[in-house]
DNA sequence: TTATAGATTGCCT
DNA sequence: GGCAATCTATAAT
């Protein structure tokens, strides 16, 4: 299995850097089970994939949120267990995918072990492998080649957006184990290390916004 | 049973 | 900057 690589002018340090993938591992159900805020960090820079049939959709993680299994009012977790997210109370390592607005999926990857709700928001992605399919998945009539980082951002900045780019759905993903290369939905390790870091309040919630649990890297400018 | 808010986005002015 | 789109969960009748 391979990852084509996007030839694109960086704009950014590393983080477009060619991909040598022959052979990336997927990284393992242990990773998933510590803290959110632990996992969250680290996930920053993996590749998320999704498979469609031979082909491949890939992205390199630049932003995301934690939500906390216990104390954290943001969370969907926050009242117990429900039909909607009863993925988070499964053991780590799992995605959950939900509806929001009437419109949008997100996605999140759970954390902590079975029975803690833990779990990562997936909020923006730097495109890698499968652009111009990205692109038809958002319905944008140009292929997103044109070279333009203002474009290619709309593809996957924001999690309503990569989660369209890539065709992730609950109906289809709710659940996926992403530690499995043979998944729909899996995230790869490739050996890339974000150089810098940076916390900063969660987007678009109005109960426990003060915490600093919104990571980025920094100057990625596929960041929301 | 009905109302309202929500981990968002795109199109309008 | 405002607001519609319109599913899901929860609070209020």
């Amino acid at each position: 299995m391979r990852l084509l690589n996007h030839k694109s002018k960086n704009t950014n340090q590393r983080s477009a850097t060619p991909l040598a993938l022959p052979r990336v591992k997927a990284l393992p159900r242990a990773f998933y089970n510590r803290d959110p805020r632990v996992v969250a960090r680290a996930l920053l820079g993996k590749v998320l994939v999704r498979r469609v049939g031979r082909a491949q959709l890939a992205g390199r993680i630049v932003e995301v949120e934690a939500y906390l299994g216990a104390g954290d009012a943001a969370a969907h977790s926050a009242a117990g267990r429900t039909a909607r997210n009863f993925v988070l109370f499964g053991p780590p390592g799992h995605a959950y995918v939900y509806f929001i607005y009437g419109n949008h999926y997100c996605l999140n990857v759970s954390c902590l072990p079975q029975s803690e709700a833990g779990c990562i928001l997936i909020r923006a992605l730097e495109p890698i492998a499968g652009l111009k399919q990205m692109a038809r998945n958002r319905g944008m009539r140009i292929a997103a080649s044109d070279g333009l980082p203002s474009s290619r951002r709309l593809l996957t900045t924001g999690p309503g957006r990569l989660c369209q780019a890539l065709g992730i759905t609950r109906a289809r993903h709710n659940g996926v184990d992403v530690t499995a290369r043979k998944s729909e939905l899996w995230i790869a390790d490739d050996g890339f290390r974000p150089r810098r870091i940076a916390a900063t309040t969660r987007i678009g919630i109005t109960k426990s916004p003060e915490q600093p649990l919104r990571y980025v890297i920094v100057g990625n400018p596929y960041v929301s």
